[in-house]
DNA sequence: CATGAATGAGCGTTCATTCAT
DNA sequence: AATGAATGAACGCTCATTCAT
């Protein structure tokens, strides 16, 4: 590494922008690079939803080394969960604006999640390849932090899903979204993984259906 | 073949094998055998229900060459599938059990899944890996007669469900038991992937909770 | 094993055919048992020719199990050695079958050669694997053993030569016939492994071509 | 990159690397390290010109990591295919040589021939060893480039002999090295196999008496 | 003689990660 | 910060041969 004489001695004229806003930019330029990258790991496992992607691949697909994609996520593992990690908020961002707009029914948290999970082809593969590296491959702070984030979304849209349904108490929303969670993941992976059914024939449907039991047995008996 | 009448001269004292067997050669020695793989596969993986196991250490817990457990299973992925659906069966078998003995309300089912399924440190993990590995890793026909397998122990547990509860349509217990198990699936992987919160502590009531409100939306509310 | 005592008691009644006999007959079921493993074995290797087969096919195709096999073959190299060289001894025996109608010139050698080896899909393939296992896999006794085998048929044959062509000497025509073999043997592996070119297009042509060149420069100028 | 000046500073007086390049970042050094590993594997290779050698013993003998022969070589069959054509090259480049001196007349193709293959221990049998594996084990793509290379070498050669002999008509010269080739192969294998008869002894004998012939009833009648 | 279950050494290849440049 | 060459642990599977039955 170089020291601070020689980099004032190497780097000798541009002296003037002011530190608050070169850390600024310089801020912004590395989350941009990141982003760059999610969206480089998402362009490759759109192109092949189930099969274990590289980290060669990813750093082409981003046209960056390999190394440097190391400079912005210290493992596979953790780059594939800020991925999953992004869906899970774009989800919950949406939820968030249906609530604003007073449509958080059970028809409009379908659609929402119809939209962003059950029709994505890689929402759901992503979300059970995290979770079944998120204890054996993740650093325990790193897990628990995406915990806490998760949780605290979980709360956030049950506190708002719990203005919407008399029959819920405090933490019964989150509760019932959390199981609600449970429920797509766990069929997902029971019907999903086959070639001779692809995605969304019956799974959308079945899907419905259970939610649609699951959240009559919380609340006030929603239409159907 | 030798006649009883000359084994009785030329094993004249010893009745029974003073040892186990060293080679299968009648049929019910070798699902013995697979058997006995089985078990070493379980505790191999008891030791650790996450890490990734060998055949290697398979085939030492089972005293038995490595090359002599792929004369009993085609590949690891089959002899973990064969694993599950062990212990898949043995839940059906309880259940049907129950059924049989009229005890097949929400309360008898959630116990033989508690005591098979959510109790166990096994089941879940390895039901969970095995869904992973059903359509990456092995064979199509494989994975066929596992599903219809599944399927059909579905449907008959399914129709003794209907049997006890009015509300559940014809198909509607297969559907029910179906959603259920894939809600414990996905909470499995979204709660229990923790060495902070061992197994099973807040996960049995959490389950129990969602599947009892999953079960109240289905058929005439449970007694809760 | 079991006592003569006995096999005198298990097999009582058969006792008429006399020794010499018995032992002809069952030298003659051992050849026959021999023989019809060379025949699974070449049935095998036309199916597939450029690879390697393995001894379970063998014993499958022959209805024996894999243990018979190594009865009547001591190793799959000197069973498949012993196959090449019932098809070198057949070539052998039509050269000398030709010798005897005095039709051992050129061009009946030449069809002789084609009919046996360089139109059979086997025969190439088969000697050059042979040839390779020799020194590496095969028993010295036995490597020699076969060599001098070989080495007869082709002093024998090349004597043959010697009579049909003034130009060779003693010695000459055996050296003849060596250095043809070598010449297609070498001309195949050049030639041949390809898929892009199957056999006999070009290497019929080419292989008489040479060996035209090689007679005529040892002889009197052959025919063309 | 660093100025004169700096590298002065840091780097005070050690002037040239004092260790071999530990990274090939130039396309040069990584020529260079190709070289080192063909070398390593011929190197591995003498040692036991029978046996087939392992990616592991070439690696050490190259003092890489196994991996790292990798990025130089995708599979072990390119490895050997790559250091039998440089040898097949050395051979032809001594002939054009020679060719250019005038000197490639039948007495001057043994010599180099003898030198480059008869009389090393490692050009037969890895001529024989990659022939056996172009079509079994290389990827078409490479096994069509290696044989169009080597083609051409075999015209070009060809062309140049036809100056010499009257007698060979166009395409005779590399149809007439084609099978000196090929006669030289097969002795080879018939011949050198065999630990009794350790190499020289007859081969380089009876080989340069079959390619005498072989000329002779191509050209104008060698000297002999 | 016949069987076929059991053996176990052997190996090429991948790929996440590191670190010299 | 960026690069990409280097690393090396990890592993499932085959198959010729043996030998208990």
């Amino acid at each position: 590494m170089r020291s601070r004489a020689e980099e004032a001695i190497t780097t000798p004229i541009v002296t003037s922008p002011p530190r608050v806003t070169r850390r600024a930019l310089q801020a912004d330029a590395k989350e941009e690079r990141r982003q760059r990258i999610l969206a480089a790991a998402e362009k490759v496992l759109l192109a092949a939803p189930h099969r274990e992607i590289g980290m060669a691949e990813v750093a082409q697909a981003a046209e960056l080394a390999k190394g440097t994609v190391y400079l912005y996520f210290p493992s596979k593992d953790e780059l594939l969960l800020a991925l999953h990690e992004r869906q899970v908020e774009d989800l919950f961002r949406a939820l968030l604006q249906a609530s604003e707009a007073g449509r958080l029914d059970f028809e409009g948290v379908l659609e929402l999640v119809d939209r962003h999970a059950l029709s994505s082809p890689l929402y759901l593969p992503l979300a059970v390849r995290c979770l079944a590296s998120l204890d054996a491959a993740v650093p325990s702070a790193v897990r628990s932090a995406y915990k806490a984030r998760v949780s605290a979304h979980l709360k956030q849209t049950g506190h708002a899903l719990e203005q919407h349904f008399a029959g819920l108490d405090s933490g019964g929303g989150a509760s019932l979204l959390f199981s609600s969670y449970s429920l797509i993941l766990g069929m997902w992976q029971l019907l999903s993984p086959d070639d001779a059914h692809p995605y969304p024939l019956d799974f959308r449907r079945d899907v419905e259906q259970a939610l649609r039991a699951l959240w009559r047995g919380r609340v006030a008996p929603p239409s159907n």
